[in-house]
DNA sequence: CGAGTTTGACCAGCGC
DNA sequence: GCGCTGGTCAAACTCG
């Protein structure tokens, strides 16, 4: 089907090469706790993936912290604006944002009881590139995994990457 | 008919 | 304090 090239990842702090998608990306990373980082396995080129553990603004105490509280961004190129993650997901919002002539997406978890939201753009240098930010822990499991194993392992592996990111971004979770 | 999408309005945070 | 921007809501609409 699409080719997915994980080939940038959001929120390095102080990483030289693509840090003009970061700034437009989210707040600084000052107001952003970096609490972890994982890499992929040997699957994928040079891939990588950073999570983040943000505090939550919207309760004025400050050590608490949200159950939403991880996020994660990555960029990856897709002629296709959303990525099947196995998830369900529910559009509520769209808008246009600065910096970005494309529109961005906002998406719920629709399973029951999980707040996770992810964010999907288009790169507005290079409208190739689709940047994903997932927000939050998935508290169930992948509705539709059976399917997308499946899936998996009737296209080619980079659908496989996909998925294995994303199975990343699930272990990555506090729980 | 129910679930999901679209889209304008509304609200809160932040910078000036 | 005001305006800008990003994020969310909710009613109307579409589709299976």
């Amino acid at each position: 089907m699409d080719n997915f090239d994980f080939s940038n990842l959001m929120f390095d702090d102080d990483e030289g090469g693509n840090t003009g998608l970061v700034q437009e990306e989210t707040s600084p990373p000052t107001s952003i706790v970096s609490s972890e980082t994982l890499t992929g396995e040997s699957r994928g080129s040079g891939r990588a993936l950073t999570t983040l553990s943000k505090k939550e603004s919207t309760g004025s105490k400050d050590g608490e912290t949200k159950e939403s509280g991880h996020r994660v961004a990555f960029r990856t190129r897709s002629k296709i604006d959303v990525m099947d993650d196995g998830y369900k997901w529910r559009k509520y919002g769209k808008k246009s944002v600065k910096n970005n002539i494309n529109k961005r997406n906002y998406y719920k978890c629709s399973s029951e009881g999980c707040m996770v939201k992810k964010r999907v753009e288009r790169d507005g240098k290079d409208a190739a590139y689709v940047i994903t930010t997932y927000e939050g822990v998935h508290n169930h499991e992948i509705p539709s995994h059976v399917y997308y194993s499946d899936m998996v392992s009737s296209h080619d592996h980079d659908n496989w990457n996909q998925y294995s990111l994303l199975q990343s971004i699930h272990i990555s979770s506090p729980s």
